[in-house]
RNA sequence: GGGCCUAUAGCUCAGUUGGUUAGAGCACACGCCUGAUAAGCGUGAGGUCGGUAGUUCGAGUCUACCUAGGCCCA
């Protein structure tokens, strides 16, 4: 500045420097991209995990059990918010007084796994043993789980990541042959001919899980297969016997859109309850349901349908008819089998939503068809090898099932059966999640477990387990309950290397099985196997079951019945057995004694997932659990929705919309992405966006800001030396510390319930509207201009120390990075780390209802007050707020609310940042400047502008500045402070 | 096609047992401050609650259907 010395600004910059103005190194930009990673290994070179279990010890245990994410791959959102809620939930419970250790784990068996390989290894495979490809298989996974690792610490997330559990280790692996064995004990492991998805590319069965639904062209066929005897036909339909007999066939219609299936027909299926029509067309008899007559007669073209007679298809029940490939079939099935065959049958399943109301049945190539032809004790033919060609039927054999379409379709035309064909008729259809190609039907032997036919009923064991425990979102209860009614077995075979094998032998006799080692019915022989086995792979892993002969896991005198060989099964396990058997291999094994509770009664707290799980890993482990202990594993489960992205639609490469955790750690860093997690509700989908990020961004600066402005007002402030006793407080300061303490409790709250949307906006609203524009921006006048070492600061400042550990404690689980640098900054007694203490509650200082309703009235007054303000700054009366005064009318009831709140004298005009208040102005009738108040009615308000001239030093418009520019506040506290220079020793 | 779930301002969320002119924060517009300054403050505009039809004296809040979307399953 080159100003003369008798420039204002020159005095100003004098007095300038006798304010406490803030002073801070607290940046106010975050870095958070460079300096997490340094606070990460900060943690971890003080040993925070080890700190934090010490300092919970004794305490009551939370056990919240990680659900493995599957090891291969890059991180996704999902799983970021995934394992961002779990921290939310271990650091809050923590907080809130819990011994809460997270151990994480990895789900490392499995095709995606062994296709990775496979394509890794490329024809070397064919030459390579199935140890050394669950060697690469090991590697691979153990290689992931390191990647993963790192991007899950770097979310912040804390835990036990130097001991995760992996279902791939050699203690797992002997938990899994442990619970397997336990299932075949209890009589639940069951081997038959099932049908089952197939896929014939990967060659393998294929779950529920691994199925995608996706639109696929094929080839819609409607079919006529004649009646073998006209006269029962119009016999069921209550004609004469001889009223057909003038036509050459009559024949029952049916629709389908896999034709190839065909020569497996053995039935046709009706619904009882359906009615069906004996019609005329093309003089031809047809046999199909009436409410589809028309749709048929159009598709196959037939311009005059008459109508014979109805009645319902349990009328048409054991009618028999010729297969139309007859010729090509012939020799496929046992006489006897054929007398059992080609027939009406009755099934509830059928509908008249499409097709013909008669239903093509081959029960080796759909799940219907084979549980029909179960109970109907229908053959079961299922032509088809493991690549997907036909293995018998002369004709076809050799052929691929999906390429022989257009073929039998001929053949169906040329025995005069086909009555119309759709070569491209679109539906959604199952394919492999892995190689995305079509999967078929497909009869095969595999193990099951026997839901509700073993020596325990699991499913009605499991329905009474999930009736006890609680479900977040409630309606989660609902869905489970439902999908376990509906499960009858559980497919636990596949046809795989890399999982957990399935440790049964077979007797050997001539080169062919012929007994099931452990023998049926040898409870003993049965536990003394297992117990080898679950021995042997204790220290050599599930690897030893590849590495050594059958004859190995033979107990000790173990009862051979005259077999001298054993051959080992080569299936494996469903991985879903795998990572549902977790609370065995993890929570009750021991091995991490952090995580074993005293009390009787599920060993987890909480499980929490996406709630696909519902049929996934919460399912799994219900069963296993249920099979094995008899009750859940888990008292809680929480499920969260998905990711999507703004306009709610899922992400997808294709629609461009992905948003990777990596990017936005790279771009914001992980306290902002947490941010976002803690904004949205979780129990819906999460909507995220380029948008919705930086309103997180933004909000994380506000929230940032405002903690930064509280601690640069206590860089003088001593709390154990300068704190002010509650009592004492000002009545301002009281009020807002009373306000945090409801924060505290709403957010206490929301952590235990499990809202943590309510966190942010509570917390933010907290820092922006009672903090950011009101409370701090009242109160520097009094931290600026009062006496370093005045009540009036000194009150404040106390103030400002415990809301700023109270939003450094409950901010901590959310964000664990900036948590902490408020609390380093923190002057003070406390621990090391902020993720070492509890949650502030603030306790002692919530007001009395009386004054928070006063102070809400008071608050409305300021509002208008605002308003009144700015019409003043509209019409350049003034700039800045002190510019201006207020005049109000008397009122009672203001004068109530101000004895009430302890908010008496000249504080109005602090309250309100306006130079003074005039509270007992002449009621003026007819003056336009007046303005009714709504917050007291009968109150009138007016602006005026300030008298006097502007204190120099505070910026008030004060009647009593001198001649020096200081009002009389200002000129002593500065006599005051000379007097401590003076005093001070030199 | 079936089961479960969702749909409130540009964004994220509140909206108690159905009851006066539907709220908050952020973003936006305009203005102020320059002693929180790549900060801070104020004012304002902006939804009729996905749609339709019902129940009710009265519905964002209950019912049915529809639309869009999500998860699971066919």
């Amino acid at each position: 500045m080159t100003d003369g010395p008798d420039d204002k600004s020159d005095s100003r910059a004098d007095y300038k420097a006798t304010l406490n103005l803030p002073r801070t190194d607290f940046p106010m930009k975050a870095d958070l991209v460079r300096r997490e990673p340094e606070r990460l290994a900060a943690w971890t070179a003080m040993d925070l995990e080890a700190r934090i279990r010490e300092a919970s010890r004794g305490r009551e245990k939370f056990i919240l059990h990680d659900g493995p994410p599957y090891a291969n791959g890059d991180i996704h959102i999902g799983h970021a918010l995934n394992k961002i809620l779990k921290d939310f939930i271990v650091r809050s419970k923590t907080m809130l007084g819990y011994d809460a250790p997270y151990v994480p784990g990895w789900d490392c068996h499995g095709l995606p796994i062994e296709k990775q390989v496979d394509k890794k290894l490329g024809s070397k495979k064919r030459e390579m043993d199935a140890l050394a490809i669950r060697k690469a298989c090991r590697e691979y996974a153990a290689k992931f789980i390191d990647v993963q690792r790192e991007q899950f610490q770097r979310l912040l997330v804390g835990g036990a990541w130097d001991r995760p559990y992996a279902t791939m280790a050699t203690s797992y692996e002997a938990a899994i042959a442990r619970a397997f064995g336990e299932f075949y004990r209890k009589n639940l492991v069951t081997q038959a001919l099932k049908s089952v998805r197939w896929c014939f590319t990967d060659q393998t069965a294929l779950a529920e899980a691994e199925l995608e639904y996706e639109s696929r062209e094929d080839t819609a066929i409607f079919v006529a297969f004649p009646f073998t005897d006209r006269g029962a036909v119009a016999k069921a339909f209550g004609l004469a016997e001889g009223a057909l007999s003038g036509y050459d066939d009559v024949s029952a219609v049916i629709w389908t859109t896999t034709p190839w299936t065909i020569p497996s027909n053995v039935a046709i299926a009706a619904h009882p309850d359906v009615s069906y029509a004996l019609i005329e067309a093309s003089g031809r008899l047809f046999v199909e349901a009436a409410p589809l007559v028309e749709a048929v007669a159009k598709a196959a073209g037939w311009e005059q349908v008459s109508e014979r007679a109805r009645v319902a298809g349990s009328r048409l029940a054991g009618l028999r008819y010729r297969h139309p490939l007859a010729r090509q079939m012939r020799g496929e099935l046992t006489p006897e089998e054929e007398a059992g065959a080609f027939r009406i049958v009755l099934a509830d399943y059928v509908t008249t939503d499409a097709g013909t109301g008669l239903v093509h049945t081959a029960p080796g190539h759909g799940e219907d068809d084979f549980l029909t032809g179960k109970r109907e004790r229908l053959p079961i033919l299922s032509p088809v090898d493991e690549a997907g060609r036909y293995t018998s039927v002369e004709k076809y054999r050799g052929k691929k099932v999906l390429e022989a379409n257009a073929e039998i379709v001929e053949d169906l035309s040329a025995a005069g059966a086909l009555l119309h064909a759709d070569a491209s008729f679109r539906h959604d259809y199952p394919h492999c999640w892995r190689c995305k190609k079509p999967v078929i039907f497909r009869a095969t032997v595999q193990w099951f477990v026997r839901l509700d036919a073993g020596d325990v009923d699991v499913r009605a064991a499991a329905l009474e387990a999930v009736a006890k425990v609680r479900w977040f979102p409630a309606w989660g209860e609902a869905r489970i309950a439902g999908m376990v009614e509906n499960r009858h077995e559980w497919v636990i075979s596949r046809q795989r290397r890399w999982g957990s094998p399935i440790t049964l032998l077979y007797a050997m006799r001539d080169g062919e099985r012929r007994e099931v080692y452990p023998w049926k019915n040898s409870p003993e022989e049965q536990r003394r196997f297992f117990d080898r086995v679950v021995e042997v792979f204790g220290e050599e892993g599930g690897d030893a079951w590849y590495a050594r002969p059958g004859t190995d896991f033979l107990p000790e005198g173990a009862d051979r019945r005259g077999y001298t060989e054993f051959e080992k099964e080569s299936d494996i396990l469903d991985v879903w057995f795998d990572s549902g058997v977790s609370h065995l291999a993890v929570l009750r094994s021991g091995e991490w004694p952090e995580l074993s509770v005293a009390r009787p009664g599920p060993p987890a707290d909480l499980y929490l997932e996406g709630h696909d799980q519902h049929r996934g890993w919460f399912q799994s482990s219900l069963l296993t659990s249920v099979a094995l202990f008899d009750e859940a594993p888990y008292r809680g489960v929480i499920t969260h929705g998905f990711t999507l992205d703004v306009d709610a639609r899922k992400m997808s490469k294709s629609l461009g919309n992905i948003v990777a955790p990596a990017e936005i750690i790279r771009r914001y860093g992980a306290d902002i992405l947490r941010l976002w997690v803690i904004s949205v509700d979780y129990r819906e989908d999460q909507p995220i966006s380029e948008e919705i990020l930086s309103r997180c961004a933004e909000a994380y600066r506000k929230i940032r800001n405002t903690e930064r402005f509280l601690i640069s007002n206590l860089y003088d402030f001593d709390p154990a030396a300068d704190a002010v006793p509650a009592a004492r407080l000002l009545p301002l300061d009281a009020e807002i510390l009373s306000r945090a303490a409801r924060l505290a409790t709403r957010l206490k709250a929301a952590y235990e319930t499990y809202e943590f949307h309510l966190i942010y906006h509570a917390l933010l609203n907290f820092c922006s509207s009672d903090l950011s524009a009101f409370y701090l921006d009242v109160i520097k006048d009094r931290l600026y201009a009062s006496a370093p070492d005045s009540l009036e600061r000194r009150s404040a400042q106390t103030v400002l120390h415990r809301i700023a550990r109270a939003l450094a404690t409950l901010s901590a689980p959310v964000l664990p990075f900036t948590a902490e640098e408020v609390w380093q900054a923190l002057p003070g007694a406390k621990e090391e780390s902020v993720h070492l203490a509890r949650f502030e509650s603030l306790d002692d200082a919530a007001g009395d209802p009386a004054a928070e309703a006063a102070w809400g009235r008071l608050m409305a007054l300021r509002e208008e007050v605002s308003t009144v303000l700015e019409q003043a700054r509209k019409e350049k009366t003034i700039g800045s707020s002190l510019e201006g005064a207020i005049e109000i009318t008397r009122n009672a009831a203001l004068d109530a609310d101000r004895a009430a709140a302890g908010f008496e004298g000249a504080a109005l005009a602090d309250l309100f940042i306006v130079s003074s208040v005039n509270d007992d102005a002449p009621p003026a009738a007819g003056d336009p400047g007046w303005r009714p108040s709504a917050a007291y009615p009968g109150l009138a308000l007016k602006f005026s502008k300030a008298q006097g001239r502007r204190c120099d030093r505070c910026w008030k418009l004060t009647p009593e500045a001198d001649a020096t520019g200081l009002c009389d506040r200002c000129r002593d506290v500065l006599s005051g402070l000379a007097r401590d220079t003076a005093a001070a020793p030199a």
